[in-house]
DNA sequence: CGCTGGACTTTACACCATGTAAAGTTGACG
DNA sequence: CGTCAACTTTACATGGTGTAAAGTCCAGCG
């Protein structure tokens, strides 16, 4: 049946994982796409409406891919909010890396394509939940900060965790993935707790 | 002689700093900053290259209007190093909101406009002489952390007040900017000493 | 065998913002 | 009066996205 049409369909969404990974992020162009993926730029429209929704796909198929939620069940056995909210850091932060391309594409977007802009702050918010829930798990110990309201510390979380900023740390300043992951979970654990 | 020309310059360049201002970023084309300024567009290439240089001459233009140089001063004559830390927030964190139009558009260009990139960059490094002088004075203090050498600091420091942090804490969660300030002097400060 | 429908190609074009080019207008100043 | 600078007007090249439509190729089916 449609199973040719599924084969194309992974085939793009590979291809267009693949390009952004090294690509760079924005530079990638629907006819490098194509190109790439052994078809005519005009297919990748049969399969996909625009170039928000190609990459909306392709982050939807990462996450099958990397088995994204049997990965965020196993930080949820933690017994310690500490804990949690160190899981959660390693989950997350050696996420980051196999979306970058994807999410680098997508933010470039944000301004100019409203359908690509919710899509985006669609994932994000599916973050500041995990960041919520490792923050809940802290307050629940007693050990979260009294200097911040249980909201605020999951806004500041949530942005300190964000993709700019391991971007800026791992890309711009050059930090290797580990020392990323073990400084984060040090220090952040610091902004959280006393 | 050239007056009538930095007339119209310097209200290119207002115009510019106020459309960016209100109108998001990006979304503002040379068109509009024309229209706004009440010439035609093709004058506004008679006085900059084009759109990259534009938006560069504008943070220029507002690091004057706003003494950027003499706040720095200011903060350098910061008794201990923590004050000094502090100072530092103060200073460039309050100027973030003041920036971020530009800084929006500008990093907005950065994959497709090398010559932006550049611009953009080079800014962000004084930002980052700013992190090391309060890093340094820290660590004059015997306050640094042990957990992290001087250079990391710097780079940690310079990720957490970037203003992808600020836009995500006062624009995505409405932070209000004075929160913002008193929450960073009194986190980051936890991030770095002890 | 011939027809039909789906997947894809090819060609062509509209759109939109940036940037280039060049001729024409206006006003101040010597 | 002439000329120079600032600015306008008109026109056009470029590059990427997205639309439209005609044509090719092939599998499955009556």
């Amino acid at each position: 049946m449609s199973s040719k049409l599924n084969l194309t369909r992974t085939r793009i969404l590979e291809t267009t994982w693949k390009l952004l990974e090294k690509g760079g992020g924005s530079a990638v162009r629907m006819s490098d796409i194509a190109k790439a993926a052994k078809i005519s730029r005009q297919a990748l429209y049969l399969h996909f409406p625009n170039r928000a929704e190609l990459l909306v796909a392709t982050t939807r198929h990462l996450d099958e891919v990397h088995d994204i939620e049997g990965q965020l069940a196993a930080s949820r056995a933690a017994a310690t909010g500490k804990d949690r909210l160190s899981e959660w850091i390693g989950v997350w932060g050696n996420y980051i890396p196999k979306v970058y391309g994807i999410a680098k594409a997508l933010m470039a977007m944000q301004d100019s394509d409203a359908e690509a802009a919710a899509a985006w702050d669609g994932r994000m918010q599916a973050v500041r939940e995990g960041c919520a829930a490792a923050v809940a798990a802290l307050k629940r110990d007693g050990d979260l900060t009294g200097a911040l309201s249980e909201e605020e510390a999951v806004d500041l979380l949530w942005s300190f965790l964000s993709v700019r900023v391991w971007e800026q740390l791992c890309v711009t300043c050059g930090w290797p993935q580990d020392r990323y992951i073990a400084h984060m979970q040090d220090r952040l654990a610091r902004v959280l707790m006393g």
